[in-house]
DNA sequence: GTTTATGCAAAGGCTTTGCATTTCA
DNA sequence: TGAAATGCAAAGCCTTTGCATAAAC
């Protein structure tokens, strides 16, 4: 699916979500929408902030809150914390799950896959009696780069 | 293990962590080893605190922090951040490896256990050349009992 | 006797809240 | 027109930091 192709589909998806809900379509919203899926990778609220200053939207910081809560509630983005209190923030549709793999001594966050974790996903729920709608999974260790640097020394 | 038998091999392990990173053996570190292994579940600082206070420790908060960064690092205690900022510890030796479904209608934290996310781990590491020390599995959803009650509304 | 840890309070950083203003329906 | 969203600033909450005091080594 190409970025444009992209677009269409999850500003559909938020609009119909907004509608289900009787959440209001404001062009605030939509931007937000829009910026976020404009880049890939991980970004923190400071960082949107900074991104849509400098475009034509201009939005508050507790609507960038706000429309997170929304787009996380209509599974469009995810919410990690990886470390510390802030939040990190992710696009979520059309794209592989994955996972992290985050080094204690650098903070680096690497992505990984691992099929089997759906299987998991699967018995857990079955066994408790649990609705999985999303996981999170993240391996702590230490980074190639790391364990060299720590050799060296 | 019964509970003594514990106490004394985490309180073992702490004071040759200390002294291999020349730390010193303050007694409000071994008094908040031993009230942290007290008690089964998770715990946050406040509560922590809140149980010293009506003991015969009294310690800081500042003290609790930095204590939790130590036990952390000697892989006696593991901090989880569910949800919100505020973070979440638990005692982490000679206990079974577990992780977590969380409820997002109540917040409920649930326990679980699946050996094969240890097969997700090891081939983590060896692809991505990264030396695991722990992970973190959260299944976020629905649980049974939130389940029912909106089945009745 | 030094150096490190503690305790207290203040500062910090991220997030939420309150309220006036705007805008969607 | 009425209800909901926005923006701004203030307040909140958890956590970290600075510094004087106490204690480990």
């Amino acid at each position: 699916m190409v970025a444009a192709e992209q677009q269409a589909s999850v500003q559909r998806i938020f609009s119909e979500y907004l509608e289900r809900h009787g959440h209001r379509k404001t062009p605030e919203r939509f931007a937000i929408l829009t910026e976020v899926y404009a880049h890939d990778g991980h970004f923190d609220i400071e960082r949107l902030y900074g991104r849509m200053k400098t475009k034509k939207y201009r939005v508050s910081r507790a609507t960038l809150y706000n429309t997170m809560d929304l787009l996380i509630d209509c599974d469009l983005v995810r919410r990690h914390r990886f470390t510390g209190t802030q939040s990190q923030f992710e696009k979520a549709h059309a794209f592989g799950q994955h996972d992290h793999l985050i080094c204690t001594t650098c903070g680096a966050v690497q992505e990984f896959c691992d099929p089997r974790i759906q299987q998991i996903r699967k018995t857990a729920g079955e066994v408790m009696g649990f609705e999985v709608r999303y996981h999170t999974l993240q391996i702590h260790g230490t980074c190639a780069s790391c364990q060299e640097k720590r050799q060296l020394s």
